[in-house]
DNA sequence: AATCAAGCATACTACTCGGTATGTTGTCAA
DNA sequence: TTGACAACATACCGAGTAGTATGCTTGATT
């Protein structure tokens, strides 16, 4: 899951979530990207072989952070309900603490696959996409169970999922980051957005 | 309210909407605009001064588009919870048969105020951004009329508001329009949603 | 009929940016 | 000591794009 890497490209990715979200993924050059490490195009095209794999590498990252953090909260033999909450809660604790990755992600709906990628690049997006997909499938499989027992209000389920996610994600569009930034700060916002996602499914 | 514009000028801002939502904003080049239209640049930049400004309109007419479908609907009188979902209701619906216009308000959270806009674009594009939190406000009334009166939840007013409107636009992320697309389709995806709000406030 | 301006099209420029080809430096094994 | 390779920096190219300057056409006005 975690996949092992240099310390050195590591850098480079949060240098380019930091750009793709003050700029844009698309405005963000990759001579911004090198600026802000002090460095040159050199160094970031010694590690990856185009703008548009970098980008992927970021997005892949922003999924596995979620992914890291939800996976180990699920509990099947809980009740839906609950079982719902730490998984939202824990979702959004990870959105905080690495919120230029999941700006990323979120700036984008669907609109890259267009204009002049190559095969190799839209390979490695709907990687991230199925990622994206599959991390996705465990809320599914709550929000059905949840359904079914009665915990949650019957509705499309498709519907309920997109919607919740976004709900959850909601933060990074309205939080930034602030000097007094306490670890009671994030725990704060994960509770009141977690209590308002299970709502949303009552 | 509603500002008076030429056909020609109005085609235009149809075609960017659909440009801008397809290959983003950044990447969809005015030639692109053009080619939609079957002109050349020539007729975009006599109607509109710069990119920038072109995409302003188009940012102030989504804002328009939920402004004239909400306003007539809200009703101080009623219980807040009945207004919220009155309110909510339109809104979704206003977003379902405009939807290219939101798709491209979405798109930008707040990351276009960087690199080389001109002072003047800036303006323009803070005069959205003031409509865009008058809307908003006439909804943080109703929240917080409903925390008073105790039909919501107590919770932090900024951010519900903020987050219960992401909430109602989650549609413009995931809902595609079909060839079998009737009044029905819109009606139905406007009450699960506007439910789903309403009971996210709860 | 002559004028004139609105509403475009055409041709061109200046500039940015992704990508590449090549040079440079440190490190480490043989 | 010397190759050899990783990890960059430097210099450059070509494609695409926002914006401009100018030309053309058509309808309305005098």
């Amino acid at each position: 899951m975690l996949e092992k890497m240099s310390n050195s490209k590591s850098e480079i990715l949060d240098a380019a979530a930091q750009c793709f979200m003050t700029l844009g993924v698309d405005v963000a050059s990759i001579d911004d990207i090198a600026r802000r490490l002090g460095a040159t195009k050199g160094r970031i095209y010694h590690h990856f072989p185009s703008k548009g794999a970098l980008l992927s590498a970021v997005r892949m990252r922003a999924v596995m952070f979620t992914f890291d953090a939800v996976l180990p909260v699920i509990d099947d033999t809980k009740p839906p309900a609950e079982n719902f909450r730490n998984m939202a809660y824990h979702h959004i604790l990870a959105l905080l603490t690495s919120l230029p990755y999941h700006k990323v992600i979120l700036q984008q709906l669907q609109g890259f696959q267009a204009k002049s990628t190559t095969e190799y690049e839209r390979g490695l997006f709907s990687e991230t996409e199925a990622e994206r997909s599959r991390y996705q499938g465990h809320f599914r499989v709550v929000l059905k169970q949840g359904m079914e027992n009665g915990d949650f209000r019957e509705q499309n389920l498709s519907i309920a999922v997109s919607s919740v996610l976004i709900l959850m994600n909601a933060p990074v569009s309205w939080f930034q980051p602030r000097l007094e930034d306490d670890e009671n700060t994030h725990i704060t916002i994960a509770n009141q957005m977690a209590d308002m996602a299970l709502s949303a499914l009552k």
